[in-house]
DNA sequence: CTATGGTTATCCATATAAGGATATGGAACA
DNA sequence: TGTTCCATATCCTTATATGGATAACCATAG
């Protein structure tokens, strides 16, 4: 300490190791190396050689050591506030680490149509369930809107960013769609070449649902439930018609991918891809679990809208 | 990562090092293991294995890892805010390091009486230019209040509290007091015991000053000025005049001790301590030349006045 | 006056963490 | 398609920090 020299060496340290301050402030609090060595449950050897670190990389003497614990100087009270600052943060930071890792118990349901609740969740489930495993999840499968107001589900999973005000939304990423038909179909009838063949083919489409038709509408294309001859709102029943030859159905590439026996039309339509969305109610952002079911759904499908969708979810 | 079992080993650690806090900060901001490494100076495995500590005390997925770095998942999103105060408040931390240990430079006057300034000072003077070579240090030897409104002096060291208002002043310990006399005086002229016989001896005594008349009747002891028949108000002085057998001195203690030639008398005499105080303009705390010093002081002079008082500083 | 219980600093063997080298994988691009 | 660049994770050696034991110091109590 006394050979203490201000030009050997200059740089005074801006890259302080944040145990340092650490260990600065939990001698300050508890008085002594000793006691706060006890408190950070570190050895006392630890503690004074980082505040003699600390002193020699601040080039300031922090304290004055006497037998009865180490004492602030006056430089070293300048100190203390912003280490506190830090302390109080880090204990933020803990709060939220263990409000994030709570074992979360208790129920949640989940509304989705037949193509996400069938192909997409059960892999998002299993491995929210395997850091979650006291949640029970209820999968309410729909293709109508499950409303979220009335409690009939606590989080939905939907292709549409929904209206309420008081619905809080995020979208996904989007799942491209595509028409394919069965190869036997196209032999039979032809490939169309444009939507206006459409009117000449056997589309499959929805029965109650007018997202298509409005969506087309949107494009400049007019359809109406009349150009569907088959119509079912049940978006699996939709693709297995296809795969029968039974005509043209609109559905996801991903999912058509999986049909080697589908082939897919009017490539180069630009058919705007679906959105994905996945919606609670805004009162449920304080419930721990729908948060945290909601935050792994963001997480699991935040590239791929297909993820584990593998060879043992295909459609057979 | 799969086999991340949330009942293999269960507390949650409420012990985070900060180490592992600021390295997830750091990843949050530069983007990616690579980045952050260059960032805190560190290698890139070790902020590797830093991460996956942290995610594996906190039990959280707190990034997900890609080709291109690593990206923050919903739940790492969390923790980020009070990461960032915590860094924040390190950078505080550090920025009032670089104040205190900035070498100063430049000018500033002390005015101290006799005593301290000639057997006190030179010692805390010697350690502070240890720290500070560059700051000129002009000492003021004044009995008299020196003026600190007009600036004769940036720091006084006083034997009172000052009154004006904006004045700045800290209590240091207080210096104990007595009364001594030379042996051969006392030979000659006898020994008071009590302070009513003070008038039939001699006392040493101040000219102008009235410190001593003033604390005496605010004692119940009543002298004037006629009581002493021999006055300066050198305190120095004062003791070399006792030390010839002149007369009784009121002065340190300490300073007695250092003369073995002086008997103390009435050492049962209620005699308050002076009082030591540092005292500097209201306007001088933010110089930071002047803020040092008398940090300094106040932290030389701690608990031991006399600090530095020893054989290379007797009277002789 | 000595004994006790507290403190800090130092020594040294050891456990821990760091970094260099490397394998690997994906993205961008010619 | 193949090359390049930038990522991460792992291996392994080396460097670093840790903690137990200890000595010295001081305040306090018996």
């Amino acid at each position: 300490m006394e050979q203490q020299n201000v030009y050997d060496g200059y740089a005074y340290m801006n890259n302080v190791p944040w145990a340092l301050i650490r260990s600065f402030l939990a001698v300050v609090e508890a008085g002594s190396l000793s006691a706060a060595a006890r408190e950070l449950e570190v050895s006392q050897p630890t503690l004074s050689r980082n505040i003699q670190l600390l002193e020699s990389q601040t080039r300031l003497n922090l304290f004055k050591r006497t037998s009865q614990g180490l004492m602030l100087t006056e430089e070293g009270k300048v100190l203390v506030e912003s280490a506190q600052q830090m302390k109080s943060a880090s204990e933020t930071f803990v709060r939220q680490v263990s409000g994030l890792s709570t074992e979360l118990k208790g129920e949640i349901r989940i509304s989705a149509n037949e193509i996400v609740g069938i192909y997409l969740l059960p892999a998002a489930i299993a491995a929210f369930r395997k850091r979650h495993p006291a949640v029970q999840i209820e999968i309410v499968i729909s293709n109508r809107a499950s409303n979220l107001n009335k409690r009939e589900a606590d989080i939905a999973l939907r292709m549409f960013r929904p209206t309420q005000p008081d619905l809080v939304a995020r979208r996904l990423t989007d799942m491209p769609l595509g028409f394919y038909a069965h190869q036997s179909y196209l032999d039979e009838y032809g490939t169309p070449e444009s939507f206006d063949d459409f009117k000449l083919h056997t589309l499959i489409g929805f029965d109650q649902n007018r997202d298509f038709i409005d969506g087309a509408g949107a494009m400049g294309y007019a359809f109406s439930n009349d150009d569907f001859e088959l119509r079912t709102d049940n978006l699996i029943l939709q693709i297995q018609l296809a795969r029968q030859g039974c005509g043209i159905v609109g559905t996801h590439v991903a999912l058509a991918n999986e049909c080697p026996e589908l082939k897919r039309v009017l490539e180069w339509a630009p058919i705007p891809a679906l959105e994905f969305w996945v919606v609670c109610h805004a009162d449920s952002q304080y419930n721990a679990r729908i948060r945290a079911f909601k935050a792994h759904v963001i997480d699991w499908f935040a590239d791929d809208p297909y993820r584990g969708l593998g060879l043992r979810n295909t459609l057979h």
